[in-house]
This record gives C-alpha cells, sequence and structure tokens, in this order.
DNA sequence: CTTATATATCGAATAAGCTTGATCCGAATA
DNA sequence: TATTCGGATCAAGCTTATTCGATATATAAG
C-alpha cells in the first residue's frame, strides 16, 4: 500500500481535522488556496501604506483642512497649532503615500489633495461607525 | 495707551507676519479657524480607527479574503500560516472598527465583512498608488 | 466528567511610530 | 555676501503595535 501522498501542504491536513473527512478537506484547502493566491503581496503593502497614512488624527485632519484648497506647511501648522517639524513630517507622509501633491512656490511649499478619492475615502470610513 | 487687543489667538501673529499686513492676516485667520472648526474631533478618532484597522497588510489580505464570503478564524490562519493567536488578534482589531461582523457557531467563530463599502475602500486606496 | 478542539486573552520581547527641539538647506532680501 | 525665513531632516525620548508562545474559556464529543 504505497499511500500516494497527494496532499500538497499542511492546510489540507489542518482542514481534514477540521471536517473530518480528508475528501472535502481538500476541495477547501485548494478554493482557500486560490484565494490566497488572488491577493498581490505588491499590491497590499501599497494599499496599506495608504490606510497606515490615514491612521493618525493629525494626517487626518490635515487632508480635511486641505478639502478647500491648497495651502502652505505654515498655515496648516498655523491653524492646527503644531509644530513646524511635526507639521512638516506628517505632510511628507501623505506625500510619500500619494494622497498629497507639493508644489514649490518660491520658500513656500504648498500642498493640496492629490484626488478626490480620498475625501470619498473619508467619507467611507465615517460610515463604518454606526453598524 | 489701552492698546485694544483685537488678536483672539496667536494665529493672526503668525499670519501678519508672513503677509506683512495685519487685516489681511485677520481674515485669512478667520477662515482657517473656521475650517478647522468644522472638524469634528470624535469624527476624527473614530474615522482613524477605521484606517489604523486597514493599515497593517495581514489585516487588509484577511479583509481581501472574507471578500468571497464567511470564514472561521481557523480557516483564515491555515490559509495564511499564521499562529492562531496573532490571527485571532487581528480579528478582533477589525470587528473593533467595524469592518467585520463576527457570529459564533458552536465552538467557531465566523467572520464577514460588515459593509461593501470596505472593499469600496480598498478599491481606492489601490487608485491612489499611481498618481 | 474527562478530553479534544476552536478561540480568546495574557505577557514579554521586539519593532515601529509619534513628538519636538535642534540643525541644516535653500530661496528671498538687504 | 550676510541675514532672514519657510521648510526639511535629524535625533532622543516616549508611546504604541506587532508577534507568538502560554494559558484560559467554552463548546462539543466520548
Amino acid at each position: 500500500m504505497t499511500e500516494v501522498v497527494e496532499i500538497w501542504d499542511p492546510c489540507v491536513e489542518r482542514l481534514a481535522r477540521l471536517t473530518g473527512d480528508r475528501c472535502k478537506a481538500k476541495t477547501a484547502a485548494r478554493k482557500l488556496q486560490n484565494l490566497t493566491d488572488k491577493i498581490d503581496e505588491s499590491e497590499l503593502t501599497v494599499e496599506a501604506e495608504v490606510f497606515k497614512a490615514m491612521s493618525d488624527p493629525f494626517r487626518l485632519a490635515i487632508l480635511k483642512l486641505l478639502r478647500e484648497g491648497e495651502l502652505c506647511v505654515c498655515e496648516i501648522m498655523t491653524a492646527f497649532d503644531k509644530p513646524q517639524s511635526s507639521t512638516s513630517h506628517h505632510l511628507s507622509i501623505l506625500k510619500r503615500a500619494g494622497l498629497v501633491k507639493e508644489r514649490k512656490d518660491g520658500k513656500w511649499s504648498r500642498y493640496r489633495l492629490s484626488e478626490g478619492a480620498v475625501i470619498e475615502m473619508m467619507n467611507l470610513a465615517g460610515l463604518m461607525t454606526g453598524d
């Protein structure tokens, strides 16, 4: 009896114990495998960076402030009464994530939202609370 | 000389030095003040929690996996080959943020996306990269 | 009632993030 | 060229997150 091991990963072992049925387990495992294979690793990283940039209350406030138009670092730090280094740092994070765009204007750096999608995402996040 | 101080906050001082014109500075400051006043602090906190929950690659992967339907902790940890404690912990974070819902079923805890908006947010985040 | 299994929670170690003063850079101005 | 001012970067201290083994809880099965 040369028990043919068709088990292609530990996943099936686990699911087999779950369902008690090795055949069903294989099907379930294959389905899970298909789903996880569809998840692109680099896409995951990029999207996580976007969400991380939006996960800080101060940065979120900056984005909301920029809904009305372009502002320089000086105005933003003044509006929120925050140190310049802190404001600049958070703006660089937002910029790196692609959420804001920078425009140099003499000695000023003026920032604006890069996409309307940013506002849309904030609106959607607000919907998540009540449910 | 009882110099009437109409300056209602340090904001104007700063903007006055920026523009050189105290009158314009007051207007600008008032405008900024109006904008910042519109930003609700508690709304900010809630939205930040949602984004923070979505800012981890593993949690994002879980959300993507759940697009296809309900899964138990055991299946999720198996799909990604992650420890049970870690998987359970991340699911609790997603649940607390309102992104997933839990359904107890015997000794299983089955999780599903709570809103279609979750998928929409991930799609929007993906758009942010190229621009 | 004991055992096995699915999940949740705890705890300690490690890593990452935030804050802010200090410093550096670059553009405008005298 | 020296100075000033907006902004970026650095560095230290502090807080928070992530990870994962160990333990607790709870449900089901024997």
